[in-house]
DNA sequence: GTTTAAACGAGACGGTACGTCTCGTCTTCCC
DNA sequence: GGGAAGACGAGACGTACCGTCTCGTTTAAAC
């Protein structure tokens, strides 16, 4: 995050501590990570982690960005709500998958305390689907299938926030079935 | 929670360390608060806390129980938009006051790694104000203001996702603004 | 050791906790005994111990006193040398009952910190058996077997000393073979 | 003591930690040091002292060691009482220093319920010196001094026993006057 | 026989120290 | 000079006992 000089690092030891966090959070959860399990793992010494990041949520962070780059597509088949079905039921996917919830959580539990990590999970994980998002919905808003004064941003949280709320507060599984039951409510409305 | 003898049990020690508990969490936030500060601020020996209490979530959620009771109406003057514009833009000033989101943060965040915070956050926070929210409009369903196919718990959910979302990804703040965007999306549908 | 009122004293208390305490330093050693394991043993409450005994040794003390009143004879055939080795190897048949040495290894310890537990062993332990053996030796000495500038406390403190070295050092065990090679040395003097 | 590595070993820490528990030693008896105390006066992590000693009579010992190693001389004037004498005078007048009784009373207090402390205080302390009296008394036996009968080790042992005796039983003081009626108890025996 | 005051069992309480764990820094060698 | 190794100062963890302090409940002498 801060490195003293970048030229000299070792490739090395950066692959190895990415492997182990990723590793390590698979098999003890985010909470049970340690720096000192990371370089342990990794057979690194701690200085070298702590040289070039400052907290365990931003190795992990790093390491969630090399492996889920290829994610970062938005389909557009001309039909809007089944455009957002597909890509909400991916989402779904990953969320009801154990490694991928546990990575979620630990990190937006980490954000809570950490507002550097905050900051860094809304750049980097967060805005860059938002904003794919965004561009399919105004696709879609200058077809006319969605009503002009809807703020774009704003629907994006709609359509979203209910899976989040699903994976963090513990209520219930997110399914897909949620899915369909949001996309109705909203591109319906609540009225009769 | 899981008491060895509930009748000789020190009203006092449990205050003291239901207010310490309380006062350090916004002092240094849910990640800096410890055992044994509370012990020390309470007045109290670490083993009263440990008799009662198994985690240091657990007795955030009982103080916050003692304190947010009151909280626990939802208004009903047959306007089920204007009323939950009402509720849900208290749930957003609590969520502005840095005392209260702190401990909500540290709630949720703990329950990420610990399922019984997690049930526990469930049953005596989330789950008694959405069932209020549900009976509301259910009348308003029978008054035939929300359509009658709706599944009333998941249009709970539509509506304060949006706001958990912005509390936990630190994305933007949650304002009243934010209340009337997601209530008009919500009754009105995205639809032109 | 200091009572508020001896009458009420309940003996069924008593005997229970004095047994609690010697069955509880033969399994675990006198470092191992607490006052909380005594109390939950003998099936009494901790208040009742701490009215009537100030220390863990105190009981200890106690009890043996009871068990170890038998011992308080010294044998007189005539033959001081004889009487001597008669005492003395009870002293070391004593002192290599792993339960007796426990007892006494303990109490010495614990009166190496705490001078009232040092007088009360010395009281009720080691004085009247002392005093036994100076009256012995001092019929000896008028019968002429023993040298008339002798002092007499001294001669006990000679005899015996060798004994509890070897039990407190834990150099080698005691054995019949000491107490007659310091007999011997004692009764013959260095000098060839 | 059991270390893990003996050669990165900071002889700084080393240091403070001995000099603290013999001055915390001084201060509140050898039953009143903790190895919380100890760490805290030497400035020094916990850790650091149970990573090289198993527990606190370890450390007093080791520093006992550093500190009492100029002892190690017995006097040869070719005149054996005489060379006892000043020898055991040293000793009275060490178990008179209130220093140094506190060291070796607590030793030999934890010695009676930690084997692997009464070894090492015979091995460290007791057996040197020992040694270098039997070797003065070896030669005192040949020059026929003393009867070629008497074993040395027991000899020993039949001097020195008296001192430790009052030292630990708490009986009496040990004086100048005991070493010289022992003397001569020892030396012309006790028949007239 | 009833009263009544104490000793009793039980165990919660405020504390201290335990020995372990992990943190983030510092130090020491190796490449 | 970066990296491995790991000792270091720090301090929280959860546990064990300490000695004190209520609590009802016996219980046995006094009334």
């Amino acid at each position: 995050m801060v490195p003293p000089s970048v030229e000299r690092r070792s490739e090395r030891a950066r692959r190895a501590i990415l492997d182990a966090a990723l590793e390590l959070c698979q098999d003890q959860s985010f909470a049970g990570l340690t720096m000192e399990g990371i370089a342990k793992r990794a057979g690194v010494g701690k200085q070298t982690i702590y040289r070039w990041w400052p907290s365990k949520a931003a190795i992990l962070l790093e390491a969630l960005q090399e492996r889920g780059g290829a994610t970062l597509i938005f389909p557009d088949t001309g039909d809007i709500v089944a455009d957002l079905r597909t890509q909400m039921t991916q989402v779904v996917r990953a969320f009801n998958d154990p490694m991928f919830a546990a990575y979620s959580r630990g990190l937006i539990s980490a954000a809570q305390s950490d507002p550097e990590i905050a900051a860094a999970v809304v750049e980097s994980i967060i805005r860059p689907r938002v904003d794919l998002c965004v561009d399919r919905l105004a696709k879609a808003q200058q077809a006319g299938d969605i009503h002009p004064d809807a703020n774009l941003p704003d629907v994006v949280e709609l359509l979203y926030a209910p899976l989040y709320y699903r994976l963090l507060l513990h209520t219930r599984p997110t399914t897909e079935a949620q899915v369909d039951a949001v996309l109705t409510m909203v591109f319906q409305g609540l009225r009769p």
